[in-house]
RNA sequence: GGCGGGUUGGCGGAGAGGUUACGCAGCGGAUUGCAAAUCCGUGAAGACCGGUUCGAUUCCGGUACCCGCCUCCA
């Protein structure tokens, strides 16, 4: 079996991943909050999860790979964003907007997930496990949680609030390398007085009859914002278990509370073993940011055209663990690469084949080696290049999730519609040449040439024919006109 | 201020203590009515300063700059 190596963390090391389970796998994801369209950033861990959810599908059999990833549907932005909607003078309840709004969220999320050939996170071993939780489906479980820590005590409860006592648990900060002594010396921090550290974080929160709001011990409230992660990954996926990932920005504080919650409240005093952070992204070398006008959505590029495969390639040409820069010309590059693979496949791929193939050991091997996406795509460069490598090159791109076959023999056949539709012009160009040559007047060729060319056409003129193959600007309507 | 990541040829981007990364672009040639496509060939790097070493872009230390987290943004 392939072994696979991963960066952890938490150890900050390459560990070999040995499941806990032996044979069986279980991965939770911290989802997004659901408020607003994913931006490109959100879209990273997505990508990157979803490359190494397949990789283990692939090695350990997709009927032992459990892939969980929350939607945070109780946020203080949500209930400002209901609220705000209330105050224009909307009909219905907080709770029926703030669900319509989380509904939505979800919908686009999923649409614009789907565009980069992300898998919807699934259990092999359950199939009929929701492994897309929501945290409101899951307040009894944080409650329960949440009396746990105090019973052990590492937590207490004070003015509504119930906080989570850092300095009952030594290894808070081990994840993310600070000690609590640094990081109040750091004195960014909240002071509220009913904290005993300030460090202390908040488990659960009092509501007033304004926002959403759950019973609990401690009156009507709502949690914090970490502990859904640590009851949802608990409810699903055990007290222990495999893989545990996120962007970087959440390494602290999120999953540094999430460890202490969850270490705290099990039996076990254990959680995830293997952490996983990707870097964050940048937009032409700068923070994106909505001051800097440079922010924008996965639906952003859908709509201006990008098609999903050529921004899930991009995002495959970095390294997880390095900080990437969307750049236009890292997108053009992925259009052309993209635009020749197909053509490529329309030449030389076996379809029939490819759907019988296990994707190429080297390739596997690339993404073993801690997901080295980078590695990956240079094979795929590889096989491009050989003719009888083609239907190999297919199954790569299945396998990396950037095409998969349907959706690549689809595109196939498009660009072999388009080239019949093209068939009479090739016919016309030919005949002109023809007699150009005769008549060493090649102006008529040239006109009709350069007119195709405005088309966003690709004239190729040999010996031996005349091939008219659509370009990247190709424009049927222009086309129409000639 | 504390913690972490980054800096490689025009651009993107890896691995490896000493042997061509690779891709795109460029340049030269073949080919073409001209182009395109294709093929062949080719120049170009390792932020800066030290150290270890026979030898470092690769290891160690420092400096500079960029980015992130420490403020419930992946």
């Amino acid at each position: 079996m392939t072994t696979i190596r991963l960066h952890n963390t938490k150890s900050r090391q390459l560990e070999e991943l040995r499941p806990v389970t032996p044979g069986n796998v279980r991965m939770y994801v911290c989802g997004p909050t659901v408020y607003d369209r994913a931006h490109i950033g959100n879209a990273r861990p997505v990508v990157v999860f979803d490359t190494l959810f397949r990789l283990l599908r692939h090695v350990y059999g997709e009927k032992h790979v459990t892939y969980v990833r929350n939607f945070t549907d109780v946020d203080d932005k949500i209930n400002a964003a209901a609220l705000a909607r209330k105050d224009a003078g909307e009909p219905g309840t907080l709770e029926e907007m703030i669900r319509q709004r989380t509904d939505e969220t979800i919908g686009w999320y999923h649409a614009d997930m789907d565009a980069l050939g992300a898998l919807r996170p699934q259990s092999g071993p359950n199939p009929n496990m929701n492994c897309e939780p929501r945290a409101t489906e899951y307040i009894p479980q944080m409650i329960a949680m949440i009396e746990a820590l105090i019973a052990r005590g590492h937590a207490y409860a004070a003015e509504g609030h119930v906080l989570f006592d850092v300095r009952s648990f030594p290894a808070y900060g081990a994840l993310s390398g600070r000690s609590v002594d640094d990081m109040i010396a750091g004195a960014r921090v909240e002071v509220a007085p009913y904290k005993r550290d300030p460090m202390d974080f908040v488990l659960w929160k009092p509501s007033t009859d304004d926002l959403p709001g759950w019973d609990s011990p401690w009156g009507r409230g709502r949690p914090g914002w970490h502990i859904e992660c640590s009851a949802m990954s608990k409810s699903l996926l055990g007290e222990i278990f495999d893989i545990h990932g996120g962007g970087i920005d959440l390494q602290f504080p999120h999953h540094e509370n999430e460890i202490a919650q969850s270490c705290c409240a099990n039996e076990s005093g254990r959680f995830a073993n293997i952490w996983m952070h990707n870097e964050m992204l940048q937009v032409e070398g700068k923070k994106m940011s909505k001051s800097l006008g440079n922010f924008f959505t996965v639906r952003d590029l859908l709509d201006q055209g990008v098609p999903g495969e050529v921004i899930r390639f991009v995002y495959m040409m970095t390294h997880y663990s390095k900080p990437m820069d969307w750049t236009a010309e890292k997108r053009v590059t992925a259009e052309v690469k993209i635009r020749d693979y197909v053509a490529l496949a329309d030449l030389y791929c076996d379809f029939a084949a490819a759907r019988l193939r296990r994707p190429d050991e080297a390739i596997v091997e690339a993404l073993a080696d801690n997901l080295n996406t980078h590695a990956a795509l240079v094979i795929i460069d590889r096989m491009a290049g050989q003719s009888d490598l083609v239907t190999d090159m297919a199954v790569g791109l299945d396998f990396l999730g950037i095409l998969g076959l349907d959706k690549l023999e689809a595109k196939v056949n498009a660009r072999r519609a388009t080239v019949a539709s093209l068939g009479t012009f090739a016919d016309r160009l030919a005949a002109l040449r023809e007699e150009a040559m005769k008549t060493k007047d090649f102006g008529p060729v040239d006109a009709l040439k350069s007119k195709l060319q405005s088309a966003g056409v690709q004239v190729q003129m040999s010996k031996s024919g005349i091939e008219l193959l659509p370009g990247p600007n190709f424009d049927i309507d222009t086309l129409k006109e000639i």
